[in-house]
DNA sequence: ATGTCACCTGGAGCGCACTCCAGGTCAAGC
DNA sequence: GCTTGACCTGGAGTGCGCTCCAGGTGACAT
């Protein structure tokens, strides 16, 4: 059963260990165990959960929706229903989002096809 | 050839009337005309090139680089070949955030389904 | 004439998600 | 035993991209 200082639950995770130490502070995480002289010790539960923190953030859900369903998995099962609630719209966000995006690259690599077909260089 | 006021080039555009504005003094967009009592006059050319500042936005351009774009496209021809590089980094970059969305919808939909496995309210 | 309303300017303020700082504590290597 | 360096806390500061405000002007309907 691992523990893990910051340093390298930042380099594993890539939140900084000042987002570490804030994502902790807001509540995202739970209380940090700690050493004898009050280090962080991260567990293999916490850079699990920081895990899928990263893919909540990083595709775009807002932090006080994190908090939000944070508070809901500390809960019992009977917050089962509004966890599912909360990540089926997300992910539908999500999902409008990569079809936005495609749409659009597909304008920009048109635009860039224009610039070409003006005479490469 | 039609012109627009600031309501409805925000209606057609999306931006809001203050983010126009801003747009305009940041140097995004090239200075507006005006009528004689100084009222902005957007032209069909100015809600084109909103339309496509709103595909480098949405893309997730930061100012800075639409504020460059912005420089060469006022330039002349010979600024091309630096545009179809901006964009094509650009393009890469916004690939690369299509690809990690996709990734991680995958993995948000797998949470969903787990929790559904758990047995359905 | 009057009221309403869209619009103008310059500049201040805001929300988000961090990020940095000052001042201090411990642990380990030389 | 001393230095180095990772880490601690509480709180202030930052960067981005807007967004809002005060105070004012002009156009248009009644």
């Amino acid at each position: 059963m691992s523990v893990y200082t910051p340093a390298q639950v930042a380099d594993e995770t890539g939140f900084s260990i000042d987002t570490l130490r804030y994502y902790e502070r807001i509540g995202l995480l739970e209380p940090v165990s700690r050493t004898a002289s009050g280090r962080r010790r991260f567990s293999e539960d916490d850079v699990a959960w920081l895990g899928w923190l990263r893919c909540l953030r990083d595709t775009g859900m807002p932090i006080a929706d994190m908090l939000r369903f944070a508070e809901l998995a500390r809960g019992d099962d009977s917050t089962i229903p509004e966890r599912v609630a909360l990540l089926e719209a997300h992910e539908r966000r999500v999902e409008e989002h990569i079809a936005d995006l495609r749409a659009k690259r597909s304008r920009i690599r048109d635009k860039i096809a224009y610039y070409r077909s003006l005479g490469p260089a």
